[in-house]
This record gives C-alpha cells, structure tokens and sequence, in this order.
DNA sequence: GCGACAG
DNA sequence: ATCTTGTCGC
C-alpha cells in the first residue's frame, strides 16, 4: 500500500482542472460586471438609520421612484448531512424591516465549499428561488438583493455577490461576516483600523487593498459590536449606495434582510426533519 | 515550509 | 456552514 488516496471518505480535493474551468467562468462572466449605479430607485428619504417616518405619505406619483423592497438570502445546512441545506429568500419592507415574503427550498448540494469558489457551490439554488419569487409574487420582487458572501471583495473580484447578480441581473450587494484575505487585508489589520479610528461615530471605512483597488467597506453596524461587517459591491450598485442600503437595514450587527433569511432557513430544516 | 482561506 | 447554555450587561 501506497499513499494512494481513497475516493471515499476525506476526498475534499476539487481537481485542478475543476479549479481552472471555474477560474475561467469567472473571468468570463465578469465582463458583464457593472459596479456603478444601474436601478432607478432612489433611497428612502428620512435615513435615519432605521424606520424612515412620512414613508406612508410619499405621494402617489412618486411610488416605485424609491427603495421598497430588499431581498436577504442566505442557506443553512444539516449538521448530520453537509450536503443537504436549506436556501430562503426574504423581502423586507425596508420602511419596517419586516418580512413581507418568504420562499425556500430545500436541497442537495454535490458542489464542495471551495474558498473563493462560493458561487459554484451556491448561487444556482439561490437563482432558482429568485425566479420562483419572480412566477409566484413578481409585485415582490426586490429592487436589491443582500447575499451572504462577497462581492468584489474575492480574489479575482467576482464573488457569489457578483456572479449571481450578473446571472439574474439584479442589483446586489455583498456581505461577509468574516473578511476573506485578499489584497494584503487582514482582520488584525482591519480591526486595528476600527479601533485607531476612535470608537467614534463614524464606523464605516472603505477596504483598500495593497493593489490600491477598492474592495469593499468595514462597517460596524452597531453601536457596541467590535466586529464589523464587510460590505462589497455585487453588481449593478456602487459602493456608497451600497453602504447606505446595508445602513438603512441594521437592526442588529447582521442586516436584517440577511438575519432573517439566517433565521428561517434553520426554521425550515428543522420544520422538514432536517437539521 | 507555514499560514490563510466568504459560506 | 456546524459543534453549543447560560450568562453578564444595558
């Protein structure tokens, strides 16, 4: 016996070729990027924050011109079984942050997590339920979807934020709860940032890499959380309006849009057995 | 060689 | 992602 390598059991190697193709896809469909402002909504008035009040006296003739509806997607998987998961889609009110829709699906996932490679792994069941959102609530549909991952925060600058924004062609925006390291970035680095900046009231600060592009944004979303979140553009959104979004959704660290499809896809595993 | 590596 | 309860504090 050799060191020859069972096909069974720790058998979590992705081949080279696999990586390649992949690498290859994301160049490609990076060229329909767009990283600037492509939607004709504007943002709620009266930011504060959080509830935006008179939401209910914009006039008729200027409904649809502002931001209603923010979609959160995210997938939870079974502790027994890594490879079933449940996906859910919310769309939040974002005059309330309450929930005004849900769809999720429960599903069988053969890609491997492979970091950096996310998309592959993820955004076809999260593109399947957009378009069951678009055949059974279309009046729902969001304006901009969150999705838990990156954007151009990636090392090639196409992650799941991007890929599946440029496949439904909806504008989309990043969010990690952990930084990935790319461009020289690194938490200790990040944090150091925060903390140098005072524990003052301006708690966002854009992410440049050693390259000098720009990758995302820090931002801590609450008060006393030390650990920020990152924000990265997905598609068709440009940074600042993407931070002013994920702004006007912060209830607790984690935008609602993004907690609330956290918390139902757990609900949904354990409602179906799972889990 | 070692460490890092979204979810 | 997941393994994990209570607990200290505003």
């Amino acid at each position: 016996m050799s060191t020859e390598k069972e096909p069974s059991a720790s058998e979590n190697q992705s081949s080279p070729q696999l990586l390649s193709q992949w690498i290859e896809i994301q160049d490609s469909m990076k060229k329909q990027l767009i990283t600037d402002d492509r939607f004709s909504w504007k943002l709620p008035p009266v930011c504060k924050g959080q509830i935006y009040e008179g939401a209910q006296d914009i006039r008729d003739s200027d409904r649809g011109k502002f931001l209603k509806y923010i979609g959160g997607a995210d997938l939870s998987f079974s502790k027994t079984d890594p490879s079933i998961a449940c996906a859910t889609l919310v769309v939040l009110d974002v005059s309330t942050l309450e929930v005004v829709h849900e769809v999720s699906n429960t599903v069988e996932l053969r890609v491997p997590y492979v970091p950096g490679f996310l998309a592959f792994r993820e955004a076809p069941v999260l593109l399947e339920l957009l378009e069951k959102l678009k055949n059974t609530a279309l009046q729902l549909y969001p304006q901009v979807l969150m999705v838990d991952g990156n954007g151009l925060l990636h090392p090639r600058g196409f992650g799941l934020a991007c890929h599946l924004g440029v496949l439904a062609d909806l504008p989309t925006i990043g969010i990690g709860k952990n930084l990935h390291h790319v461009d020289g970035l690194t938490q200790h680095g990040v944090r150091q940032l925060l903390e140098a900046n005072g524990n003052s009231c301006s708690d966002v600060f854009t992410l440049i890499g050693d390259s000098g592009s720009t990758l995302g944004a820090a931002l801590r979303s609450t008060v006393g959380s030390r650990k920020p979140i990152f924000i990265s553009v997905g598609h068709r959104i440009s940074l600042a309006s993407a931070i002013e979004t994920v702004k006007l959704s912060c209830r607790y660290r984690v935008p609602e849009p993004i907690r609330q499809a956290d918390i139902r896809s757990r609900d949904c595993l354990r409602k179906h057995g799972l889990s």
